[in-house]
Parts: C-alpha cells; sequence; structure tokens
DNA sequence: GAGTGGTCTAGACCACCCA
DNA sequence: GGGTGGTCTAGACCACTCG
C-alpha cells in the first residue's frame, strides 16, 4: 500500500511531549527561566491541559522543572548532591553538623520503629531535625532514641526546644558506636513533612531510614526524608560525583 | 453561628481518599488480593475515576499497590530489600553474584559519562547487566569501561554477548580498586529500562550512580535503573533493617 | 469478546501569589 | 484582581490480558 510507515507502537502523545520539552530546555532555557503559563502550552501543543501537566509532572520528578502554585514553572538548577556517607559511621549531631535540631518530645513510636528499638509501647526520646544544603531546607528527620540509649540524660534543664534536642544528641554521642546500617525507598510526603519542605502533600521524596547500632542493639533509629526533586543522595570515599541520570543515555 | 466547625484547610479528596484506602488495605485486604477495578471504586467513593487513580497512583508509588493494564489492582508484597553495600568495596561481578550479565558492546558514552571517565568521544565498553531478587528482575544497569581499564582484553574470543560481558568484568577486577562512590536519585524509566523492568516508561526509579576509582582515574562507571516500585536500597554492616516508612508516623 | 488499567479531552472551580 | 498551578468532573477511546 502506498502509505507511509505507521509507528507500530505510537508513543503516547504525554511522553513525546515530554521529550520536545525535555530537548527545549536545553537548548532554548536557562535555570530559572519562567516557562509559559500551562494554558498557553497546552495550546501551543495542541492537547489537553491534563496532557501538558502529565509531561511537566515527570519532569519536574526528573528534576528538570519546578512549579510553584501562583507563581509558574521554572527551570530547576541541577540538582544538589547531599552526602550521606563518608565512609566513617559517626553518631548523628557529630561534629559541624548540617544537621539544625529543631525539638525534642517524648512519644511512643509507630509501630514498626518500636519493634526495631525494642522498646514496646514505651516513650522514647523524639528528635526533630532538619537539614539545610545551599540555603534551602532538603530534609527533615525524626530520631527516635530510647531512654536507655541517654540514662543520664537530665530531664531538668531544657525540657524541651531546640537545646533539649541538643542535650540528646549529646548524651547519644558517648555511647560506642558498633554500626549503622541505611536503607533507601521511595516515599511521598505527608502532610507535615510537605509543609517542613515546601512542597505540596505527595510530593515524591527519599526516605533514608537509618539504625545506630552500640551494645549489641539498636542504641537509635532515624528516619529522614529528602525532596526528591532537588536531593541526589551521595554515598562513599569522594564526595563529588557529577554524573546525572540521561534518559537518553546511549550515543552511538 | 450554629454550624459545625468548618475545616479550616479542606484536605483535597484524592489526598481523603488515599488515607481511607491505606487504611482499608492495612486491616481487609492481605498482599495479592486484588481489588474492584477503579470504575467502581471511583463510584463506591463518589468521586470521578481521574480522582480515584490521583490515590491509587500515590500508593502505588508508596509500593503497596501494584497495577496492571488488563489485569487489575493487586496488594503489593513489601518492598524487598537490596544490599548495595556491604561495607567493603568491590569490583562489579565479584563473587557469586546477583547481577546477570547480558551483553557488551562497543558504544561512545553520553557526555556526562564521557566526562566522568575522561574519554571524550572515544568508544568505550558497555556492559549491560541485570539484577534479580526473589525471582524478579529488580534493576538494570550499564556499565562504561574505558578501554583502558582492561587493556588485555582479547578481542578475537566472545566478541559479544553475555560471555563478552564476563569477560570483561573479568578483566577489570585484575585493577586495584582504590575506592568507590555512589549517588542515589529519583528518576523516570525510558523506553528501554521500562520494557526490561516489566513497568511502564515514567515509572518511578531509583538510579544508582557508582564510580569505581583505580590507579588515579575512574576506571568504569555503572548506571544502574532500580524499580522505585519494589526495591528498597540498603547499605550498611548488617543487611537486614525491616523499618518502612510510615506516612502517619506519631503515635504519641 | 469482555474486562482491565492507560491515555486524552474540554471544560470548571479553587488556593495561592503578587502587584 | 488577575494570573498561576492544583483539583475535579464526566465522559471517550485505546492497549492489553485472559478465558
Amino acid at each position: 500500500m502506498g502509505t507511509t510507515q505507521l509507528e507500530t507502537v505510537p508513543e503516547p502523545k504525554y511522553l513525546h511531549l515530554k521529550t520536545v520539552l525535555s530537548e527545549a530546555l536545553d537548548s532554548e532555557f536557562s535555570v530559572g527561566e519562567i516557562l509559559p503559563n500551562e494554558r498557553d502550552l497546552a495550546a501551543r501543543f495542541g492537547v489537553a491541559r491534563a496532557t501538558l501537566r502529565q509531561a511537566l509532572e515527570q519532569l519536574e520528578l526528573e528534576g528538570r522543572l519546578q512549579r510553584r502554585r501562583g507563581v509558574g514553572t521554572t527551570v530547576a538548577p541541577p540538582r544538589v548532591g547531599v552526602a550521606l556517607g563518608t565512609g566513617r559511621q559517626t553518631w548523628p549531631g557529630t561534629g559541624d553538623d548540617v544537621w539544625q535540631p529543631m525539638d525534642c518530645e517524648r512519644a511512643v513510636p509507630p509501630a514498626p520503629v518500636a519493634a526495631a528499638l525494642g522498646t514496646g509501647t514505651e516513650e522514647v526520646h523524639l528528635v526533630r531535625r532538619f537539614r539545610m544544603s545551599q540555603g534551602r531546607r532538603v530534609a527533615t528527620e525524626l530520631l527516635y532514641v530510647p531512654a536507655a540509649s541517654v540514662p543520664d540524660l537530665s530531664a531538668i534543664d531544657a525540657p524541651s526546644g531546640p537545646a533539649r534536642a541538643r542535650a540528646v544528641l549529646r548524651e547519644l554521642q558517648r555511647l560506642e558506636l558498633d554500626g549503622q546500617d541505611r536503607a533507601v525507598e521511595l516515599g511521598s510526603a505527608g502532610a507535615e513533612d510537605a509543609k517542613e519542605l515546601d512542597r505540596l502533600p505527595g510530593s515524591p521524596v527519599l526516605v533514608v531510614t537509618t539504625r545506630f547500632a552500640a551494645e549489641g542493639r539498636t542504641a537509635a533509629l532515624g528516619v529522614a526524608t529528602y525532596r526528591a526533586d532537588t536531593c541526589r543522595l551521595t554515598f562513599g570515599d569522594t564526595p563529588d560525583v557529577e554524573i546525572h541520570h540521561d534518559p537518553e543515555r546511549r550515543a552511538s
């Protein structure tokens, strides 16, 4: 038949759109620049706004775009590398830290945390911290510390607030650290985390769970929530790997 | 006024829906069970199908659900822990590995990879592997190996295929490994990766970039793509941390 | 062929930001 | 108040799986 070759597997519109936009971002836009609004863009590409949004969502997921209600869509800067492991293992709060303690309260941890700590329904110290990088808040963390891990903690001075949090971290550092485990997985920001990270609820986050082992048991457990759009978590000896994922990878 | 307390910040429907579904999953469903189809569920909750889908998408992102076209929506098993770092650093392919070599070709790496390897527009060996865990394919990897890192590689036997890939890995192991860096970030599966991982294009993935240092330079660079829905990447001494992220965390 | 999830449309209204 | 992105609707058709 005289027809031209049909696409055997027609690509969804939003994927094609994503590719087109991605190339335009590389060649015609610079970091921080504002894109046309969604209605205009949709009209320009001849698609419904919902379809355009599907493409924008993925580009935002990949850290290429940043969208803010009432403001617009801007070209995102490259992700910031955030060092998680520097080879040696240390207690939280050691040295001149990038973490800022916020406050500390007593709380019964959720079941899976309680199971790891072996505390049952007992109350533990719950330290809340956040992590800054390049002037932006990139992560929040909840650190669960059983009372048994900080036996000499004075209950009197600094009953709450940042000072209390620092006191708990200081006491924790008196234990000898046997080792630490980490796990990274994808999650979505809950309402609280979203507010603290200046994102909407449901935004993708990287959840880093750290278990601190001392004296043959789990002495503390941290659950840190990193903004997945802006962060690249780095592990290892040298902190500056500058490779980014490139969806169209092979050049050959 | 005699009205009951209004919600000060009315929660979006899809978020409320997500919470309701999440609780139902915990209490009324078991792993592998099939949920009612989307049209029925939407009708049951009195929302449009698109709104329901927004809730399902997030639950799938969090690894709670698994959806397959033509089949249905099922309750997902807990994420599998996938060990990335065991403390000691090793070349890829060392020991009885969970990685299966697929093939090996020669290709010019994409610009950022070439920059890290310092190879310019020179062709390198490109080894493709995939990783199995519990009978499922959980990751694919592209490993870029400059010719200079495997000088004694015979070009004659096993010119391609899995045997060739194994030969490259074997030669690589003759170098002394100085160190290795890793980075983890969120990405979305390209068309190729999606097919190999049995997911749709655009599915969220965890991209792990590994840089192998030897003889004062980058001797190889791996870009691994893990299914974000089913994997929890673990690092550290003991491989079995069984803590999962819990969106409603504090029980206080 | 029947049923599933995936894509797409053309609208509407809302929450938020800023001038 | 005007413009932005975020939510929501009620449809339609398509690609896929399976009996």
